[in-house]
RNA sequence: GGCCCGAUGGCGGAGUGGUGACGCAGCGGACUGCAAAUCCGUGCACCCGAGUUCGAUUCUCGGUCGGGCCUCCA
């Protein structure tokens, strides 16, 4: 099986071959640090990080090498350190702090770096001065611009002849540019900005720049994957492909170029400017990261993904059927003496639907077709339980766990997704309600049998009575 | 105005030139004291029109509808 991806410069899925297998590289824009963020954010650290770890799997954990960098220097930053009356570093280290936790909270693994601009200044700086001295960017107006005009191939990426663009243009052009696509570089800090002294007068690098230079003091241009979200093509990403090529530091810059789609909430676009954020920090607390890690990856990455309520209940619900027939699993095993154990013959179903798992994954990540072998890979399990085959039980549980893994998913164990909601307080108290419902229903009690589970109903705890006891579980997590 | 996507059953969502993935929900049955879970069974889905073809949901063209980008939002 080989990786194929989706380029969007060649728009087509290629066979992926990195430049060298033993070093890997992948680049994703990441977050401005201002403020929580919100959902959409998220799309890509999950999609990349599911990335990542399918690179992982192919080329060895120590052969990918994958940096996120942060955005520290912004207005949006400025304007909120100004509000607090703090330095900016205050701002964007709390924020990043929340970031890396929701990431966590989302499965995400940590990427190998995680850049930032104020840490990158003078790569930042000596970048643009390549520019220059390559005759790329010019001065004017204590601004350093890129000249959209030295790079042939501006608008490939994107697909957006730069005539056409200009036809189109519904933006006022500052008089200072040669050319209305030409893009700031380097600019004059306001009053109360940060400000960086550089050889072009004091002041703060543009956006596109500060990508260019991370990723070039990070990975080393050119990479093998460039990331982010399909917003991102334009500018952002066809101004960076046209400073890597131009700086005189070879002429490639990534080999793929990877978008995820955009996820919408509704009808209405998620934005920041628009009053219907639905942060990952507030969704955490009504939902397992796990079950939003899942509802993001429930469509293929490059297709629009509408954000709803049903969708995470779905999704949750989809685990819910995983974790039980890994719980019941469990509990079969339990039963079976460690020496009738045998290890395992040839499963050919279950492996086939691992390989399934791995194969669509490898296919430009189709997470779809993945969670589909996932689900066979379950239903093996629990013919294997039904049947009492001890070795297939062991043969197709490790194989489920081992892709629901490498998906992020199933690190749980089955408790703790079913009754993580309840504190040691609530959980005495169940079991106690068990054993009385236990005894009652012993006795043929069944008034008072059905009195107990109601009560359980009360604490918002379902009991489910198996042939080996009762299992119970939180019904809606608070 | 320019450029680019998408349109699949109640919902979500893959995929394929010819046997209707998969999940959620629903319905019937089994099991259960009753439930839940589980198991078995169950769904006349591929936007419209034309074309190519022995055959199109899948390819081509046109249309309609929806979405995105063109503004330092992933």
């Amino acid at each position: 099986m080989t990786l194929s991806l989706y380029d969007t410069l060649t728009r087509g899925k290629r066979a992926f071959a990195p430049r060298d297998p033993k070093r890997v590289t992948m680049y994703v824009c990441g977050p401005t640090v201002y403020n929580y963020a919100h959902i959409g954010n998220f799309r890509p650290v999950v999609v990349f990080d599911l990335l990542f770890r399918v690179l992982r799997d192919l080329y060895g954990n120590e052969a990918v090498l994958y940096a996120a960098n942060v955005t520290d220097v912004d207005d949006k930053i400025n304007r909120k350190a100004t509000e607090e009356g703090v330095p900016i570093g205050v701002i964007s280290d709390r924020y990043l702090a929340a970031y890396n936790a929701d990431a966590a909270a989302l499965g995400a693994l940590q990427p190998t770096f995680q850049p930032r601009v104020t840490e990158t200044m003078d790569a930042i700086i000596a970048f643009i001065g390549d520019l220059v001295t390559e005759g790329a960017a010019y001065a004017a107006e204590g601004h350093v611009l890129f000249d959209t005009q030295a790079f042939p191939d501006y608008g490939k990426l994107s697909g957006r002849p730069m005539d056409e663009m200009i036809a189109g243009a519904r933006v006022d052009v500052a008089p200072y540019k040669r050319h209305p696509a030409d893009f700031v570089l380097w600019k004059p800090s306001k009053a109360d900005e940060p400000v960086w002294e550089s050889a072009f007068g004091p002041g703060r690098p543009g956006w596109h720049i500060e990508c260019t230079a991370m990723i070039e003091q990070a990975l080393g241009l050119p990479i093998d994957i460039h990331g982010g979200g399909i917003d991102l093509v334009f500018p952002h990403h066809e101004n960076e492909l046209a400073q890597g090529v131009c700086a005189g530091h070879g002429h490639e810059y990534a080999d793929v170029w990877m978008h995820n789609g955009f996820l919408n909430m509704g009808d209405e676009k998620m934005s920041k400017s628009l009053g219907n954020v639905a942060l990952a920090h507030d969704l955490l607390k009504q939902y397992p990261g796990e079950a939003i890690r899942w509802a993001l990856l429930a469509g293929h990455y490059r297709q629009p993904l509408e954000w709803t309520g049903d969708l995470i209940e779905q999704a949750k619900s989809a685990l819910d059927r995983l974790y039980r027939v890994l719980d019941d699993s469990a509990r079969f095993l339990d039963g079976v003496p460690t020496g009738a154990r045998a290890s395992g013959g040839e499963h050919t179903g279950a492996t086939q639907a691992f390989d399934a798992v791995l194969g669509a994954l490898q296919d430009d990540l189709n997470t779809p077709t993945a969670f589909a072998g996932l689900f066979q890979l379950a239903d093996h399990l629990r013919a294997a339980v039904m049947g009492k085959d001890v070795a297939g039980v062991e043969r197709s549980r490790a194989l489920l766990l081992e892709a629901g893994q490498l998906m992020g998913f199933l690190h749980a164990d089955a408790g703790t997704w079913f009754q993580g909601g309840a504190d040691d307080d609530l959980k005495a108290k169940v079991e106690a309600l068990i054993a009385a419902r236990l005894a009652a229903r012993t006795a043929r009690d069944w008034p008072e049998a059905d009195r107990i589970r109601g009560e359980l109903s009360a604490l918002n705890v379902e009991v489910m009575d198996g042939p080996t006891g009762a299992t119970w579980r939180i019904k809606e997590q608070a």
